[in-house]
DNA sequence: ACTGCTGTTGTAACCGGTTACAAGAAAGTC
DNA sequence: GACTTTCTTGTAACCGGTTACAACAGCAGT
């Protein structure tokens, strides 16, 4: 084949045998087109590589296709993982024409309905997904939520991940930074917490958010408090970025006095180089998510996906001063 | 007109008593038009509000357009500032099928050109722009540099207008927080002086980045060390956020003992509600660069626009404690 | 064998632009 | 006045898909 020229709908209608007409019916999934002739269209469209010019289509059909993404509120947009994770849903999206577009929490004033949505920050009981299905809008969930599609980090796996590198280093002493309001922080805190049980060990809580500020100050405040530990799990990376500065500024060595894990992994925050975190497969998530719309779209039955984490070990973890017992 | 039906090449070639080929020709800036011909074609399209679909575009000359931004490193991508600035772009680019596309500072490997090139952070002797030109791909600085296209916001100016605000509330003992590296905290540390000398006062430099971490910090040093001071001027609002968490955690009330004024007006930003700050035009300043884009691709002389900004009295600034002398 | 119905496929026009080529008009040359 | 040459414009094919409609095959009913 040509180099520089990329294979067309043409392509695919000589090799199977049958007419540009067929082909694009394949592609759209129209009901009409019979079941063998189908799956040998397929098979040509998977050897050859085939993907259809976004471009063309938005021609046809004279409007192109958007994906909405709806948050909560308007502040998570400048949170590194949101901003990231937006950023890898862009770079897919991109080369098959589809538009990212920002919806505000309240769906019912969308100007032009969106092809499908992706939900944000989800809980129990969020109208959203139901008013979406009432107008026909295919919509996931980035987080789990039983009924739906959804797809998710695996946030309580990577907490025990989290937690056990703690006490296989030798920490008894552990705390959690972090707080309960949403599903990942709740569900962080319970990995942790069930590693620590298991372990026969407590937990100490630091109420925090998730950002770098409030992880300094929960820290700092805790510690001019008394509260005493020596491994510290904080509920993401830029927390754990603002513990380090803290224990920093307080003269306490990390990891000689106190080692800290982060969440989240993000390659962009300068701590990166040194934090030890779990790491979330920001990219996958991102292909997943594009892949559950797509069965969204094809009237699929819902299901969820949990994406795994990694342990990513740095230089803010080792073993207690005392050592082992 | 009806709605839902854009007007297309051929309402204006009807309109303009052309044909559709010679309106294209009018598009693309062909040469071989005659002139009286260009201006009625071009008046049609101005009356008729016209606007070329870019996805025919896009199939007509097999490729879309793409728009770079060049970074010098890759931390950025997660400053609010930069965030922010990127989604004005995006939102405005869109609309044109105009894709953004991330460069990394080392342009001498891209994979492939694209239509023109937003050069971030660049400093005095800069290598991008001159490799660009090169390689015959129009380019636009943010930030002001003689002999280039290049948008920018007053950052001097706005200094002046958040220093002034200062001394006008009666402030004598003046600071600057930030960090003299980039041209940008030079430019605003500069205004700050300037507004300051000119009423015979001094300005005391607390060194910080942009961060509110590095704020927070280095504010409270400079606090713990016996620096004093009543007035605060920061070079971006997140160190500022920092700086008055830094304040409070001090037991320093904002603003009956310190005032404190930020600069970017990020409305984002959760302290944006309170601050005083020097709120910047994003959208104007991606206006202006995507604008800047087409001279420059139209081979005009290069030129340079400083965008105004505007001072927004907030919460955090008052008389300072002994009111004016 | 004829009719009517259903299921499947081909045909061709169309989406809104671009552009190679041909054709006309105007101007210069002998 | 006939012949080039240079400008300017119209024509029609094309980019890669979608889709209304026609056509055809297969089958049941009579």
């Amino acid at each position: 084949m040509n180099p520089g020229t990329r294979t067309t709908i043409d392509d695919i209608a000589r090799e199977a045998g049958v007419s540009k007409g067929t082909v694009s019916r394949v592609l759209n999934g129209h009901p009409t087109v019979a079941d063998r002739t189908r799956a040998r269209v397929q098979a040509v469209m998977a050897r050859l590589d085939y993907a259809p010019d976004p471009a063309a289509r938005h021609l046809s059909w004279r409007t192109g296709q958007t994906l909405g993404l709806s948050l909560d509120r308007d502040d998570p947009l400048l949170h590194p993982y949101h901003v990231l994770l937006r950023r890898a849903l862009e770079s897919q999206t991109a080369p098959q024409g589809v538009q990212l577009v920002d919806l505000r929490a309240d769906l019912t004033r969308m100007a032009r309905l969106p092809s499908a949505v992706l939900v944000m920050h989800a809980v129990e009981g969020d109208p959203r997904p139901a008013y979406l299905r009432s107008r026909g809008v295919p919509c996931v969930l980035i987080g789990h939520q039983p009924g739906e599609f959804w797809v998710a980090p695996e946030d309580v796996g990577g907490a025990r991940l989290a937690t056990e590198h703690l006490i296989r280093a030798g920490h008894r002493q552990l705390a959690f930074l972090g707080h309960g309001h949403s599903q990942v922080a709740q569900d962080r805190e319970r990995g942790c917490r069930d590693s620590a049980h298991a372990a026969g060990l407590d937990v100490q809580a630091i109420t925090s958010d998730f950002t770098v500020l409030g992880g300094y100050r929960a820290v700092r405040r805790a510690w001019e408090n008394g509260t005493r530990f020596t491994g510290l799990f904080a509920q993401s990376d830029e927390s754990a970025a603002g513990a380090v500065a803290a224990l920093e500024d307080l003269g306490v060595d990390v990891p000689g006095q106190v080692s800290v894990v982060g969440f989240d992994g993000l390659p962009e925050l300068p701590i990166r180089q040194t934090l030890t975190t779990v790491a979330q497969d920001i990219p996958r998530i991102a292909a997943t998510a594009l892949a559950l719309v797509q069965d969204a779209i094809g009237g699929q039955p819902a299901r969820g996906e949990f994406i795994p984490v990694q342990l990513l070990p740095g230089a803010t973890v080792a073993p207690p001063p005392g050592g082992t017992p």
